[in-house]
DNA sequence: CCGACAATATTGTTCGACAATCCGAAGCTC
DNA sequence: GAGCTTCGGATTGTCGAACAATATTGTCGG
């Protein structure tokens, strides 16, 4: 009580709310590969394995259909969502300008404040970046890569539209499916776009990461139907 | 399969679900000017004057939340959302590059299917647009405009990413405070945006868009502090 | 006017219930 | 056996009530 309080300066006692709890659940599940994608997530399954009530599940499938991670239908549930060609065609499109727009804010930002230290740090972490451990955890490296773009972007609308959920979505889907050519020139964009950001160039940032984008977007048009869910027709 | 495709007529049995409905009344609500800016919408309230349970308001606020329509705090409930100098010049940076490409998207189908007849009808109801009426429901009109763009687009990610009601909230907050000046340069940016989709001219059609975004930034960024929100610290 | 405390209002979360709907299996007809 | 209908179980959609946790307001003495 008294520390509480106390507490009542400009410090946060944000708790995370119960539904935040089980979406980072969901989320992480994905990204760990507990869930796979396109499966069916059962309410009662949800409610028995997290100890929450269904309102509460509720609530957090609500947040995840929003943010585009499962896909809600009505009287069938939720569904980790699996995208189409065309979907994920969609998905780059607009990604390849969001992502744009925040490379160019980062790279604009890289000089104030610590972003250039918080940076570097993000970027140094990444395969091929000054380190050799290629494999050691590299999705987590990525997401710890754009996390940091977009903190320093500090645009948060940007960052309520563009969730990284949807590049761990996308990720998670065609993992596994690329070849080491592909992975290789991955991460030569990241160096480029990384090394574009710390130098400040604004310009130079957006057009490597549009063209980061742009190119992913042509590495995964060569990709087998298999990978790929059946187009929606609803 | 074939039975599918006779039920699949332009009819949907689709009924809207309750939160939906709610989340439209809400947003109706705001537009129609039945909430003002910043009001606090209380949970019991809704209950009461929607005839739905409280979890199905919960759902609702959570999806308006997601959109960006109002604002959830912890513990104090949800806000219809009030836009800081910041945040509006902030959510105008985001909107530039995705109504930039919702425009080049659109000019690059305008000649396939019925799009062209249907962007028509929908820009020759703005006033300006060989019509006089100027206001004779220009939201509601403007509002038309933006929606037969996302169609014709045919992106969902872009639908899902930038949803209309957030045209929706900039303009409810600011409505009002335009000069004659600004309206009269809105409508012949408005005309030459729609022009260029017509036409068919890519190129032309985004870079008209975003020049219209960058110029209401510039007429809000003239606007008096008081059409703000104060600067939010969390 | 100010701080501390009590009273109130509202949200966060849970539980249980029932109707609506979807899915798959059993049965029926040919 | 193929195709169709029917039926029942499983799951979602919505409701209502309840209680705990927290924020807001009102009250009091100084």
């Amino acid at each position: 009580m008294f520390m509480d309080k106390l507490r009542a300066s400009p410090k946060k006692p944000m708790a995370t709310s119960t539904p935040d709890m089980v979406v980072r659940s969901i989320n992480e599940g994905i990204l760990k590969r507990r869930y796979s994608i396109g499966q069916r997530l059962v309410e009662s399954d949800l409610t028995r394995d997290l100890k929450v009530s269904r309102g509460t599940v509720r609530e957090a499938l609500k947040t995840l259909s929003a943010e585009g991670v499962v896909k809600l239908t009505p009287h069938r549930g939720a569904f980790i969502r699996s995208l189409s060609r065309k979907e994920a065609n969609d998905l780059l499109l607009v990604l390849e300008v969001l992502c744009g727009v925040a490379a160019r804010l980062a790279a604009q930002r890289i000089n104030s404040g610590d972003h250039l230290k918080q940076f570097r740090a993000a970027t140094q972490a990444l395969p091929g970046m000054g380190n050799n451990a290629v494999s050691s955890g590299f999705p987590e490296q990525r997401a710890r890569f754009y996390q940091t773009m977009l903190t320093i972007c500090g645009n948060a609308e940007l960052e309520r539209t563009m969730p990284l959920s949807h590049i761990f979505m996308f990720r998670a889907q065609f993992q596994g499916l690329w070849s080491n050519k592909d992975i290789a020139a991955v991460l030569k964009e990241y160096q480029e776009v990384a090394a574009a950001i710390l130098a400040g160039n604004v310009k130079l940032a957006e057009t490597r990461m549009r063209r980061h984008i742009r190119k992913t977007a042509e590495r995964m048009s060569k990709l087998a139907d298999s990978a790929f869910a059946v187009a929606d027709l609803s």
